[in-house]
Parts: structure tokens; sequence; C-alpha cells
DNA sequence: ATAAATATTTCTATAGTCGAAATATTTGTT
DNA sequence: AACAAATATTTCGACTATAGAAATATTTAT
């Protein structure tokens, strides 16, 4: 595929990529936020409003309105910690885990679908791949923050 | 890569997936409806308003908003069709056409960031994937579309 | 004992979205 | 030709999510 074909293909499908919501169709209404900072709760059984707030690269004022509508929801609950009564441990319900397993089946479903006409040797390619393909944008976007003119900051530059 | 492997690395770059915006990272404070907006425009270099509303699924209402900013902006210009004065045509103007050069530039840069990345049997695979995954997200959203209750339509089912 | 640091929430302003009503224009009907 | 219905779009008002600043509570350092 070359690239007028990968850009054509990216604008048609764009829109989808860009509401997620509409992936999970689920009949819930959560807004992106809510559905990363319920995921990202699940996966650490237990985390702190800070940790949320880092996570899903908002401030903590946003956090505590998108932890405060999953609580409301009844997927989340908070609780102060006994060591630090500053600090809130946010947690799932065991409606909120259920959701998640939810989730987890419709995720499982896309999976399969896309790697069931693929074999063995394919599937394991595929995970090369893409590991692959994270690790250049995420090298590529971070040399370009590095060039912005304006912000200063130190460049790494390879001596060989 | 299993099933299990491929959820973890979901939620470790879900995030980023979905804040597109940073993607294209250009200095510009745009909204994904905007750059929505913008890129449809540009493909089709003239397009009225109702078809803008389609495209990214928001009431007419919405859509004069976020026509609006971009004109106030100055990527855009409506102006009245002489057939038939109901009707608004948008189209980019000399800025955002330039604007949208630059965004294709970056995507071109990270295509091609991937794709020198691989060798040829990874890029004929993930050609391959690409077409599948977007062919699986669309069948599947139709699929539950169609399933939903209350909304009549017509279920086509395989008869084996 | 008190100042500084840390974790979080509350408050206020702002941007984006949506549905309903309003406006302007065109099409169909008699 | 006259007027109702249909179409394309905008305006208005309510609501949600977000962010920065100030406030609160607690812990750590001096």
């Amino acid at each position: 595929m070359n690239f007028e074909g990968f850009y054509d293909l990216l604008l048609d499908n764009l829109k989808k990529l860009l509401y997620p919501q509409d992936w999970i169709d689920l009949d819930l209404s959560f807004s992106k936020s809510e559905l990363l900072a319920l995921l990202f709760v699940d996966r650490y059984e237990e985390i702190i409003m800070s940790r949320i707030a880092e996570y899903i690269n908002v401030p903590m004022s946003t956090a505590t309105g998108i932890v405060e509508r999953l609580v409301k929801k009844g997927y989340l609950q908070r609780k102060r910690s006994e060591a630090d009564r500053r600090i809130v441990v946010v947690t799932p319900t065991d409606k909120g885990k259920n959701l998640i397993n939810e989730i987890k089946e419709v995720t499982f479903h896309y999976y399969r679908a896309v790697t069931e006409s693929l074999n063995e040797e394919e599937k394991k390619l595929l995970g090369k791949i893409f590991i692959k393909i994270i690790g250049t944008l995420n090298k590529v976007t971070r040399e370009e923050q590095e060039n912005k003119p304006g912000t200063t900051m130190i460049k790494k530059i390879k001596i060989e």
C-alpha cells in the first residue's frame, strides 16, 4: 500500500478511529476519559487520584470530575488512605468489574475477528509489527518535540 | 501475540489513540471535529453543510458551530449557492490548504518512518491486517446497529 | 511549633454539543 | 399565481466536560 492509498483509507476511517466509544458499543454513555479511567483503575485494582490524572493526562481538577461521575454511576468507589489521609484510593466496585469484563469480551470478539484468518506464524509476526510500529511512532513524536523551536530542550545526539 | 498481550498493548496505547490531535502535533488548537471537518472539506474541495454534518455525524446545529470556528480562524470560507440560495457551500481558504498540506506532510513522515522500519514480509502482512481491521470494525459496528432493538431494520442471516 | 510541601476538591469561566424554534428559500399543489 | 409543505441552515438556551486558581486537609521538614 502506497502513501496515497494509506492516506485515503485513513481519511475514510478517521471518524471511526476518533470515536472509540462507538467501538465498544455497550449502551453505556461514557466519555472517553471515563472509559480510560475505568480501564486504568481496573488494571491496577487500586490506584490514587494523582496516578489517574497522570495517566489520562488531565489536571487533578478534571480527574476529580471524571472519577466523581464514575462513582455516581456506581462503577468506582473512593476511600481515604489510612496511612496518609490526604490520599484518595480509587477501586472498582463489583458493577465496575462486571462492566470491564464485558468490555474485555467485546475486545476479544474484535481480536478474534481480525486474527482468525491468520496462522500461528502470522499472529506472532503481527505482535512484532505492532510493537515495532508503536515504538517508531513514539520515537518520531519525541524527535519532533525536541526539534520544536521556542521550547528549550536538551537534544541528545549520537556520537559515532 | 495472544489476546492478553494484545489487550495490555491496547491499554498502554489507548490514550494515545484517543487523542489524535496530539498525533498531528502542529501547534494548532483544533477540536477533533474541527480537524475532521477541515480534512473532509479539503477532500472534496467544495462541500455543503449537510454533507459535513453527515460525515462527522453531528446535528446541523453542531456543524454550524464547527464550521463557524474554522471560518473565524481563517481556514474555511462560506458562500451561498447561486443555484439554490438555501444552500451554503464551504471551501478551504489558501491558509486552510496550506495547513492541510502540512498535515499531509507530517502524516507522510510517520508513514515513512513506519514502513522503513519494516521488511517486505512485514509490510505485506501489515497491509493485509489493516484492511482486515477496518473491514471488521465496519462489519461489527453494522451488526451491532442491526441488533439494536427499537430501530426497525432488515437483518441479513446466513443460511448454511 | 510553624512553615513548606503534598493530595485533593471546590469554584468559576469557557468551549463544544444538542434539540427546538426561527429564518430563508425552493418545490409541489390546486 | 398563491400558498402549503419540504428543505437547508442558523440562532438560542440548556447542559456537559475541561482547566486554572483558590481553598482545604494533612503530612513533612526546620
